[in-house]
DNA sequence: AGAAAAACCGACCATTATGGTCAATTATGA
DNA sequence: TCATAATTGACCATAATGGTCGGTTTTTCT
């Protein structure tokens, strides 16, 4: 990629970057439009492939960012001290719902990431993949496990809780009126019942 | 569509049907593909368009014909006297997973089907669409609510619980060794779970 | 103001993919 | 044997693909 690209102003890049994440969110490496990406980003063909020599090459750049991004997100949030699973949670959350602000295909894209069947899409972006997880490995593994009864199995309960949440968010996504807030409440409440249920 | 094509052998309809669900699952409606249909069916493009005229007629028949398959399957194993939450919940899911047996993308496909932009097919699926949803709402409310302790929020607990079975299938359906009855029984470990966290 | 550099455009290209057709071939069964 | 039905795949016009490049506009610097 031409670094360049970061000079240009924030909006604009992040129009490009939008533009990028939506088309392969939905579509996938392959079947992403590279014609449907510069008309959403409202830029030319030339500009697109000034700053990212190749389809790949954007693919690549736009996963990398978006790891980049949320990795310092959930950095900054969270305190290294804090142990209780579910403020954990509630703030790692918080930092991926924040972000559909600004990039409201980020999420979708990375999880699109997660089936992606085209070798060499794979290939570029599994390095980041795993610094990804490593991230959400080291915040969860703060968390104070005793304070949850019994009957709890707790990787059971955290996929539940990964699950339910990715589950809301695709959700309310799709709405036409689709309010960030709103969400941020909703998973809120999800959590604290679950808490409620969970812990002694 | 031609009606004979219900007199092929079972093998070569669902060989065709499974080939279309697939490519819908994964693509959607406008970017799947009939070449990629026919050469995953095992069959010639001329056969495919003399039994349904169109993708858009096809789209329609595959839908159909999953929402007829899985009602009727959940018909069967579903007794109207059930009323425990859980055992109906139960029934109803492994419908679902036994599907995956015969018809790997079935379940993919609907969940496709409802993220579904292209308007042309929204609309020939509209109708099918709302009767899966009906029965799935009259199995339901068989069930008996006054076992459940105060902190659940009823609907709350029914949304982790599709969201989290949804889950669970797409991570265990993109592995490679994909086994329907491990995945038949670690829903059911989820269930259980639950019931005991949640019933008084 | 003027010139150099950078940002930007979009028509264009060769290639591939698209949904759908149809004349011809093969299989079936009486 | 013959008629009916199943099946093929080359073929079609059209659209879409990733990527290029000569040129125009905008910015930057002096």
């Amino acid at each position: 990629m031409n670094e360049k690209f970061f000079d240009l102003k924030k909006e604009k890049q992040d129009r490009m970057i939008n533009a990028a994440l939506k088309a392969f969110a939905i579509n996938g490496y392959k079947r992403a439009s590279t014609d449907e990406i510069v008309k959403d980003a409202g830029i030319s063909k030339g500009l697109l492939f000034h700053y990212f020599d190749t389809k790949l090459g954007l693919y690549e750049f736009v996963y990398d960012y978006s790891v980049r991004y949320l990795i310092m997100e959930m950095s900054a949030a969270i305190s290294q001290k804090e142990t209780d699973f579910f403020t954990l949670y509630e703030q790692k959350e918080m930092c991926k719902i924040q972000a559909l602000k600004n990039y409201p295909y980020m999420q979708q894209m990375i999880n699109r990431s997660m089936i992606e069947d085209e070798s060499e899409a794979v290939a570029v972006i599994m390095e980041r993949r795993d610094s990804y997880r490593l991230k959400i490995v080291e915040i969860m593994q703060q968390a104070d496990l005793t304070k949850f009864s019994d009957d709890v199995d707790n990787l059971k309960l955290r996929k539940i809780i990964d699950f339910t949440i990715e589950g809301l968010m695709t959700e309310r996504f799709k709405e036409q009126a689709f309010d960030v807030e709103k969400l941020m409440d909703e998973v809120m409440d999800y959590l604290k019942m679950l808490k409620k249920l969970t812990y002694k």
